[in-house]
DNA sequence: AATGAATGAGTGTTCATTCAT
DNA sequence: AATGAATGAACACTCATTCAT
């Protein structure tokens, strides 16, 4: 099998996993994810060797996705700190909302991925993450807000912890919503977009101009 | 029994549950907590109604352990802006510290701890922190830096959020700690209280300034 | 529970264990033998670590039972090498024909049973049976046929060996059976017992007056 | 394909799987026999119908190896019993010496490798192993001993039975050998090649003189 | 003939929870 | 109130075998 072919089929099934992630928000099963796929279970690890493996590839294709979005958005950031920190909040927001399944399937990494994988694969799970993050803070650092790297690094390591945490913050589930009208869960009652546009511009200008 | 009884009994079950969570980093058994309570395992249930309702218990005491730390200390905060976050900072990096359960179950609220739960169970809990925090935004807005409720509310969220989603992006398992020394994982390689102090001071600033 | 309790429903659960293999000749599932006992699946676990665990404590049991009937007879043998030769193979012969699933069983220790088995489990297990035959030896010895401790040993471990060993060489599977009257399988028609009784019998003779 | 071709690529699979065997004691897994063999899975199953074939074929060669060594020796033995005796326990060990995968292959042969295996191919190998033993018995009786046939085939058949017993009776995992030094383990403490020569010299005296 | 991708049956084990005592 | 024996649902993973190419 060709690496093109392997590639397809893993997207295929890595595709099938998000789909029933974002319906249910829990780990789907091995067999509901072949059976979302068209294949049979057994053929599942022909291309992933454990289920964690397979949610780790989803959460790191989802964050390669908003990746893609952030880096050419960054390059061409303009040098005023303001209306940098506003165009890259606004993109950033727009960018996390087109990968939906990625705040939640990052809020389970810690805690239940990392679980069962082997050492190995962690490690390199984490290498690609941090020179993702490493790639990010060489197009913000090379735009026109002159910042080093170091300081890149931080901003944005900082802007995803908030995001993240953000989003475990205001997330509720659906039986839940009708009561974010009523106090006191009425200060949860946030579009987290909005919340995240606005927290991170915030942050951005506070460090830029800090 | 009274309720001063039950109280005690479920105060001994939390601080079980409390060390064997310390220890291991994962959610023991049920189990596990009534042997190191020195209770039978059905006992358990006189007290909670299910397993994960132990840790939602857990999680709100550590998460209060904190606020009485907090409440008091961003009362007393002085009016310089800059001072108030450096001093703010340090004491919130300090009470985190003291209570090292809090963020790794808090890190496993949304994807462990909320499965299972009633509605009214996860509704009272969330409430809980609602009012927890607004005590805490109405001690921060009522100090010297004359921020209203909303800002103060605000501000605390986005703390609380920028933390737990810094923990979870520093937080390496055992295994992998000897690794971050070296590219591309030292940019990981940071001590989790000196950041956490280090960008909420900032984010203090950039909102009390800004 | 009991220990008195504890031994009744151990007994209960390895005698549906022995009943379904005597039946099947292979190892039945953890359910099926649940079922026959009239338990839940998870109840074994209650008393056995794992399905090995059932099917060693099993092979004991049916080697107690044979050793049960052997210790008293081998004590009382006569001084007569021929005579006791005799009677200990009809002795022995009779006394395997009670636990049929003895040795079909002993033939899976090796290559089936001892899989998956804690080191110290199976280090327990094999000086059980160690401390079965010393037993049994101390019998031989200190009957009339002035065999050494020593000589008493090697002639039982013999003994045995050579039942296991011809249980395997004989033992044909029902759907065989009609062909073992054509030659050239013929060789192999024989019945166990008299066989086993023979070759002990001739085992015996051959140690004792050689 | 010819048959010469044929034959060839059989014994190079077997010659794999013979070698895997050895390493690790457990049937290894037709993909390992593939790899190890540098063919493709599936043509393992030109060659073989099933997994257990393979095996059946490697023990029946590795019996056929051992009678190729034993019939030259028994026809030449001398007419003496006692000398008959020692001469044919020591060449009898030194052959098996020889085929190491002999015997924890035959010990699996009655509860594994029959399993799965149609009638028609379980008999012609029970046939085969039945045409070995009366070869070997004829050149024993043929020799100077004056056993008939019938006696001939017995103590072959009983000797193989004491030998595949033994090697049962004391065949330990690695883990537990340092554990033979003490009692009550001690009594299986015996080199397996000793003990094979000693009983089968002991039994072929009793047979010879008795 | 040779391949190797695809299959899918089969099962031991854990553990939160219940409830008779 | 307290126990702890009993429950049984839930599920990842392996690997012998097939068959289209």
């Amino acid at each position: 099998m060709s690496d093109d072919e392997r590639a397809v089929r893993s997207a295929q099934l890595l595709q099938a996993a998000r789909q029933l992630f974002q319906v249910s928000q829990e780990l789907p099963s091995v067999a509901a994810i072949a059976q979302a796929a068209g294949v049979a279970k057994g053929s599942v690890y022909l291309f992933f060797g454990s289920k964690e493996e397979i949610f780790i590839a989803l959460l790191e294709d989802s964050f390669a996705s908003l990746l893609a979005v952030i880096i050419p958005g960054v390059h061409g950031l303009t040098a005023d700190p303001r209306a940098a920190a506003e165009d890259f909040s606004l993109l950033y927001a727009y960018a996390l909302a087109n990968v939906p399944e990625l705040l939640p399937l990052a809020a389970m990494a810690n805690s239940v991925l990392e679980k069962n994988l082997p050492v190995a694969k962690m490690l390199a799970f984490k290498e690609r993450l941090a020179s993702g993050l490493e790639a990010a803070a060489a197009a913000l650092s090379a735009g026109q807000l002159g910042l080093h790297r170091m300081q890149a690094i931080d901003l944005l390591l900082r802007t995803w912890s908030l995001t993240l945490g953000l989003w475990q913050a205001l997330d509720f589930p659906q039986e839940l919503r009708p009561h974010l009208k009523v106090s006191p869960l009425d200060v949860f009652d946030r579009d987290f977009f909005v919340e995240v546009s606005d927290s991170v511009r915030v942050m951005w200008i506070g460090t830029l101009t800090g």
